[in-house]
DNA sequence: GTAATTTATTGACATTTGTCAATCTTTTTA
DNA sequence: TAAAAAGATTGACAAATGTCAATAAATTAC
């Protein structure tokens, strides 16, 4: 098992060494460079990617060509674009790596095998998907109770390293706010 | 069990008829009038709630007395201060009765239970919040991508109950927006 | 390393949405 | 049923944010 996934793990489950073996095994390694479409709008989400260095990014493109970012995955953490994976439906996301980065997919049928084949796997991944929820909850208040500088300076705060990282066309999109607003609110202390 | 509970689980699990006692016992029923607060900003969230008859409306405060409504629950449908209730944390939200209501209430304690007294209960649960988790991430997209118009048009077509059950202005704080813009939207076409 | 491309900033202006206040309507309660 | 309370509408105006265009800066690719 890959030792980021392993770290991942850890205070989460306990596996034995057999199944350390398979929950390794159902984690292919997928190594990308940056800018790279990991699922295209309209196809099916086959996996969920965890985060061994880079970042991704799940996506949404309008008819005139302009995108939104639902969500931003970076190291240490999992996603993907979740309706289409977990409905088995084709995705109105697209997913893109942002950087050069190393992943660990999971299929849909891999994961359906560690939910019966390991103990303790679906509890585990049940609260994590509760903690997203909770996540995704607090960004839709974010959306209505603060107005656009608010939300800034809250992810300025909660995630300084995502406004080093990444251009800052993305962290407008993904605050719900044109980048000549965003690049007016930073300038406006 | 209550008749709205089995229908509600029907084609979920299946269940014995002494696990369906279990089940039973532990969602406990509260009937309670309008505008009843169920729990309190700042109080620990000790349920979940299933609505049977009437409306919940989890809701957040701010310090200048104006409200935003996080998520509203109807009949059939189950729900609580998520956050709060996941995380056995002092709620930033609210909830209140919007109608007079007939509800079940399965305590956190209960809850963990039937995960460990129910074969297939975790599972059920788990695929719940999925779609709860899928709900919020399509409102999210609202936020990103639609104006206030398109955003209260696409609820009156996914939710058009909503629209003639509510006040107008839970409606408002549910789309993010002031109960005047609203009320322009609806005149305007 | 330089050209090409992408990204960021800034100004001018348009549009959307919010706020406050007044009034009208509906619902609730006594 | 009448009074009171709550909710809805409308106007006038302010504030926030978007759009378009020009330019500057930074990054990428050859």
């Amino acid at each position: 098992m890959h030792p980021a996934l392993k770290k991942y793990l850890e205070g989460k489950i306990i596996l034995s060494s057999q199944q350390e073996q398979l929950v390794g095994n159902c984690f292919k390694p997928l190594v990308t460079k940056r800018n790279q479409i990991l699922l295209q709008k309209g196809n099916t989400a086959k996996y969920i990617y965890f985060v061994v260095k880079g970042c991704l990014r799940v996506f949404l493109t309008t008819e005139d060509g302009s995108e939104s970012t639902r969500f931003l995955i970076f190291e240490g953490r999992m996603g993907t674009a979740f309706p289409s994976f977990i409905l088995q439906q084709p995705s109105q996301a697209a997913i893109q790596t942002l950087e050069a980065s190393h992943l660990l997919m999971l299929s849909n049928t891999d994961r359906q095998r560690l939910y019966q084949e390991v103990p303790g796997w679906e509890t585990m991944d049940r609260k994590g998907i509760e903690l997203d929820y909770i996540a995704s909850i607090e960004r839709i208040e974010s959306f209505i109770t603060m107005d656009a500088k608010a939300r800034y300076d809250s992810l300025m705060q909660q995630h300084p390293q995502m406004l080093q990282r990444l251009p800052a066309k993305i962290i407008a999109d993904y605050l719900g706010i044109s980048k000549e607003t965003l690049s007016r609110l930073k300038s406006k202390r």
